[in-house]
DNA sequence: ACAAAAGTGTTGTCTGTACACCCATGC
DNA sequence: GCATGGGTGTACAGACAACACTTTTGT
């Protein structure tokens, strides 16, 4: 017996929020659209789901589609659902956002694509419901970000202080104290200071700090209270 | 031109967390499953999602096919998505959390649909990836409860600040001091003494309180900080 | 010597937490 | 009059927020 026959069929998508950090801004990775409907609109990247892939899967698929990238911090927005999101046809789409290290991001790839990374302070208008996916992974990101140090995905592995302190505060969209911070972070024991420094920015130089993997995995596991 | 033709196409269900508070406990509603595969095993109330509906709706939908309930307090919990969740064949389903009244269930509709209110300290094993959605719901909700005064939804129009209490020290699952608990209720400025009191559960009795509607539905907006 | 960014401490306020006794009433 | 659950205040500790000056060094 097949319970499940004469049950609709749906086609399912994914979209993917790529946040990216480059030193001052938050940034989103974001294509021109290659097919219709919506053809040469500002959109997501995304992609259909396939019969043999779950979810996940399919989420770090089309990831790795436009950045060549795995194993990165990714996690399940939430899945978008009205009749007529998509103008064309009926489909739902789950979405998903991702951390990516905008270093880590090859230039000939964005071509390919016809990619770019844009501030989230001017975003453009995306197609469909892609600008409330954003504007949600922004709100998702605040949260998770105040509870556990993924914050630290978005950097490269040496970092200073200052570039730390102006990620949190492109995030939060709030300025933050700078001793008051730097105590913050310091107390949570998760930076080593490498005892180079960095010297583009300023004559003195500003210390380069690295992640202890061990406390920040703890961390990841039980949280904390940052903000 | 179609682009989206040849595209796979996916058996979609909602699958529904139902949470109930009796005063003591923090139920779920379960139903004994009707179809098979695993006819006969303890379930989520779930169904498909049609043609003509929004996932929203089809989620509402199956809410009110159980309970007869609408306008009921519900949120998209997560999309489960591996492939073989379902033993029978590939489903992909969304779940949703609800919160209501138990008094407002009425019993009849329990029978009909082989439905049970289970206490979810003592909850059976659940069918396919069940437990997990119950238990991913169990953490949502101490997550929003700490942040959206939300919990009053489960609770019934008048109540006592020792039910109040109760109901939180069973979500979050640890024992909350009496008085600074009372205070912390007092201060979100949320609920009004009704002057009347519940005579049964001691001599003295207790006052029954209700809800401000106003503040409740601005702290829903704004958040606040509860733990 | 000066410009420019880095780094560093103290204090007051608020919030959270621990804790114990009297009250009102039905029996 | 006593047993039962209801209601209330205080004190200590830790967290947070506000705030300004000195250091380093390239030019």
């Amino acid at each position: 017996m097949n319970s499940y026959q004469h049950v609709p069929r749906h086609l399912l998508a994914i979209d993917c929020i790529i946040f990216g950090f480059d030193g001052e801004d938050l940034k989103g990775l974001f294509v021109k659209r290659k097919i219709e409907p919506q053809k040469d609109n500002w959109s997501l990247m995304g992609g259909f789901i396939a019969e043999t892939e779950s979810v996940d899967a399919a989420a770090e698929r089309v990831l790795f589609e436009l950045t060549g990238l795995t194993d990165v911090y990714m996690e399940q927005l939430h899945c978008y659902g009205e009749l007529d999101r998509d103008t064309h046809s009926r489909v739902i789409s789950i979405a998903y956002f991702a951390l990516i290290q905008i270093a880590s991001y090859k230039d000939e790839v964005l071509k390919e694509h016809n990619a770019s990374w844009i501030s989230l302070k001017e975003l453009p208008e995306l197609i469909f419901d892609h600008s409330q996916m954003v504007e949600d992974a922004k709100e998702r990101l605040k949260q998770k970000v105040a509870n556990h140090p993924i914050g630290f995905e978005l950097l490269p592995d040496k970092f200073t202080l200052r570039q730390l302190q102006t990620l949190y505060e492109a995030i939060y969209e709030i300025p933050l104290d700078k001793r008051n911070f730097t105590r913050k972070i310091f107390s949570l024991d998760i930076i080593r200071n490498t005892g180079k420094k960095e010297k583009t920015t300023s004559r003195k130089g500003s210390f380069y700090f690295v992640f202890e993997e061990e406390k920040y995995k703890q961390l990841e596991k039980d949280g904390l209270k940052f903000i």
